[in-house]
Parts: C-alpha cells; sequence; structure tokens
DNA sequence: ACCTGAACACCGTTCAAGT
DNA sequence: ACCTGAACACCGTTCAAGT
C-alpha cells in the first residue's frame, strides 16, 4: 500500500527536522487529539472537522498524516491495548496473569468505551493480536495441551470482546455522567412488566440487576472459562 | 410500455384500497426488504433511498411506518432471533439444550451477519432478552445454584455475542463470494512474518489457522463455558 | 391516513491552490 | 513537504404538499 510508503517518508522527515516545534502536525498529535475528542465526548463526536477545528488546521491537513479514519480508530486503538500489555507484563502464576491481563483490558475499555467498538471493526488488527498473544502465551505456560490451546484462546478472547461491545453500548446509551443506578433501576422496572410465565429468567435477573458489580462479573466469567479450560487436562494429571 | 399500464393499475389498486394488497406498504414490507438487502449488499447498501428505490415510494414513506434507522434494524435483528428461539424450542436436557441454541444463533448470525453488529449498538433490546431467557431458563433447569445464575448467563451470552461481532467483522471484511480459505492464508501468512520471539503464540496459530472450522470452534468454546459452570456445583452434589 | 420528493444538516474524502 | 478550505458525493431525517 502506498500509504505505508508515506508514513515511512513522513517518519524519515521527521527525525530530519528538529522535532521541538510543539504545534508541528503528525500522526501522533492528531491520534491524541482523537483519543481526547473520543474520550471526552464519545464516538460519535469525533469528526474530521472536529478534530481539524481541535488541531486549528482544515481537514485535508489530516489526511496527509492518516489514510482514513478507519486508520486513526485503529491507531486509537493501538494506543489503548499496547499501554495494557506492556503494563500487566510481569506478574505471578500464568492463571493470575489472565486474570490480571483480562481486568487490565476490561478497566482500558471501560474508561475507553470506543474501544470495544473498534475491536470489532476491522478483524485481525494489531491491537487483537497483542490480546491473543497475551493470552495464549499465558494459557501455554498453564500447561494446557496443544491441541485445545486455539479453542481455549479464541474462547476467553471472544468473551472478553463480547463484555467489551457491551460496555460500549451501555456507554453510548449512558453517555457523559448519566445516574447509572437510576437507568439499570428503570431498566429491571421494564423487565418485571414482561409476562413473568414467558420470561422466568428475566424476571430473576430484574431482581438482581441492580446491585451487581460489571468488573466482578466480568471476572467470575473469566473464571469459570478457565475453570472450563483446567477440566480438560484433568485426565492427564490426575488429582 | 408496460410502465404505463402498471402505473394505472396501481393506481386502480390504490383507490380500491382493500387492505390485503401486497403492494401496500407496511412495517413487515419494509423490513422484509430491509432484510434482503442486509442479506445480499451488507451493511452498508442498506440506506434509505436504495430501500426507497426497492419498494418503489419515497424515503418520507418509509418514516410514516418506522421511527428511524436504528428501529429498522432492531425489527429486522428480532426478526432473525425470534426465528431461531421458536425453532430451537423443545429439545432433550437442558445442556443439549443450550447447544442447540446457540449453534442455532450462530448459524443465524452466520447467515446475517448484520445481526451481530446490531446486538452491539443497542443494548438490552427484545432480541437480547430473548437469548438471555433462552440460556439462562436451561441453566436453572440444569441446577446450578441461584448465586451463580447470572454470572453463568452473563458468561454464555458475551461469549456468544463476542463470536458474533467477530463473525460479522469478517463478514464486513469478505463480502459476496470472496475465496474464504485463500484470505484465511493471506491472514496466516502476515502473522509468520512477525517476530516469532515477541509473538510466539500467534505463530502457533498461524499454523492451525487454515483447517479450523468457526463453527466447531464456536462449539468447543460453549463447552468449555459450560464444563466451568458444571464446576460450580460439584462441592454441592459430590461424586 | 398515507405517500411524494425536494430540501436540510451533516458526514468522509478529495483536490486545486497555496506556503 | 505540508497545509488550507472549498467542493463533491453521500447520508439520515424532515416537511410542505399532495392523494
Amino acid at each position: 500500500m502506498k500509504n505505508r510508503n508515506q508514513q515511512i517518508r513522513n517518519q524519515q522527515a521527521r527525525t530530519r527536522r528538529s522535532e521541538r516545534r510543539t504545534d508541528a502536525l503528525s500522526k501522533e498529535r492528531i491520534v491524541e487529539a482523537a483519543i481526547d475528542i473520543l474520550d471526552a465526548d464519545g464516538e460519535n463526536a469525533l469528526t474530521f472537522r472536529a478534530l481539524a477545528a481541535r488541531l486549528s488546521t482544515g481537514s485535508g491537513a489530516i489526511y496527509w498524516h492518516v489514510a482514513d479514519k478507519n486508520e486513526l480508530l485503529t491507531a486509537a486503538t493501538d494506543a489503548i491495548i499496547g499501554r495494557v500489555v506492556t503494563d500487566v507484563a510481569a506478574d505471578a502464576g500464568p492463571d493470575q496473569a489472565i486474570r490480571a491481563f483480562a481486568l487490565g483490558l476490561f478497566d482500558a475499555i471501560d474508561a475507553h468505551p470506543w474501544v470495544g467498538t473498534h475491536l470489532f471493526r476491522e478483524p485481525w488488527q494489531a491491537a487483537m493480536l497483542e490480546i491473543f498473544e497475551a493470552i495464549g502465551g499465558r494459557l501455554q505456560a498453564l500447561g494446557v495441551p496443544e491441541e485445545a490451546l486455539f479453542n481455549a484462546g479464541s474462547a476467553l478472547v471472544n468473551y472478553i470482546l463480547g463484555v467489551a461491545g457491551q460496555n460500549a453500548a451501555n456507554a453510548r446509551l449512558l453517555p457523559q455522567g448519566t445516574d447509572r443506578s437510576a437507568a439499570l433501576g428503570a431498566v429491571a422496572a421494564s423487565w418485571t412488566e414482561l409476562d413473568p410465565a414467558r420470561y422466568p429468567f428475566v424476571h430473576h435477573l430484574a431482581t438482581k440487576l441492580s446491585d451487581h458489580d460489571d468488573r466482578e462479573q466480568f471476572l467470575a466469567g473469566i473464571d469459570l472459562i478457565l475453570a472450563g479450560i483446567g477440566t480438560i487436562g484433568r485426565t492427564d494429571r490426575g488429582s
């Protein structure tokens, strides 16, 4: 792709130049500004016009550094996920490391819900590979048998992605500083109005919804899957 | 031209106006046409202009029956999920029923990938409640203890949603009748170019990617989570 | 009650023109 | 090399006007 050549050229030019000019446009500054907008005002607020205004330039200038909106979101996502990967690098046993990494991912996506959306936009992007590597490597260390590795890693990653996507949806529904418990209460109330004969389980959920903790529940799901993975090798290792 | 005759016939039909006329606009017909467009040409092809053209009307006419695009997609999603729920109604043991329902969901979303996208757009929509009820009810029947029900159901649903979202992303990437195995091969090849010291697990995946089956892997994940859920009650029931 | 289609506000993206 | 900003092609949605 010619865009890659352009990027390389840009980088060479940038290092050649003296990089003390703080107000010079660069991919990093653009991505940084994009993250700020996404965090402050949500996914819909990120437009090239808003971005150009914030950077005091024209929208065309942004296209010199970034191919399109997708590349912009990919770079922003990579930045967030990258931090998680490096932050949780060193840790104790592999199962604890998986839990810690998953929690780090949860917290990052909770703080930047738009990441949850973008992880679904482009499959097999760099961020996804980082996630797979972080989890899969630790499953190997955990002693998961060769043939089960792909399925086990895929189960964990897909579960994490599902939660991430739901978090993003909730953030879109309850923007800024909406009263979360009031909103949850309203949802639960609407569930109790459904036919109890057809929706008994949803009625049960309605009673639990208000005092459940998303983060705790996320971790419980991770533990459930890890427990399931633990049953794979049981015949091998006995007990 | 036969167009003139058609126009006259339409006008007569309109003045006659018995409401079982097939060409009368209705929410059902609109949703049906929307599903056709989504299935045939993908998520981006569904615009009010395209929909109006296919229904031989103005875009404003659609707004008389449907509030906005979100309601349209929600109705389309409900239609697809509703079929799955009723199709898998009767079945054997609760764990087999969960597997059957999950597989039905997988197949439906595989056939209509845009459903996977929309399930993330609006949280707690009707389709989501159907899914929760179908799975949660069977977890109850399975004997999962009261306190673990919410977490267990949430783990299964989030996993299913994660897979659904990935499927939708893949469908977006490989539209129509792209050569799937060639595309997978290209992805795997790109992975082998990564630094093996930093990405050992991704390298391992690259060797497995070509001959893995999405549906099988999906079911393996369901079984993993069910196995994990099975470990919850172990102390209660002994063995 | 229901339909028509032009118009509005807003996007992502391009590009001739500037420095 | 890099930036400017008008212009283009397209959206979802609205609305005065028709039947």
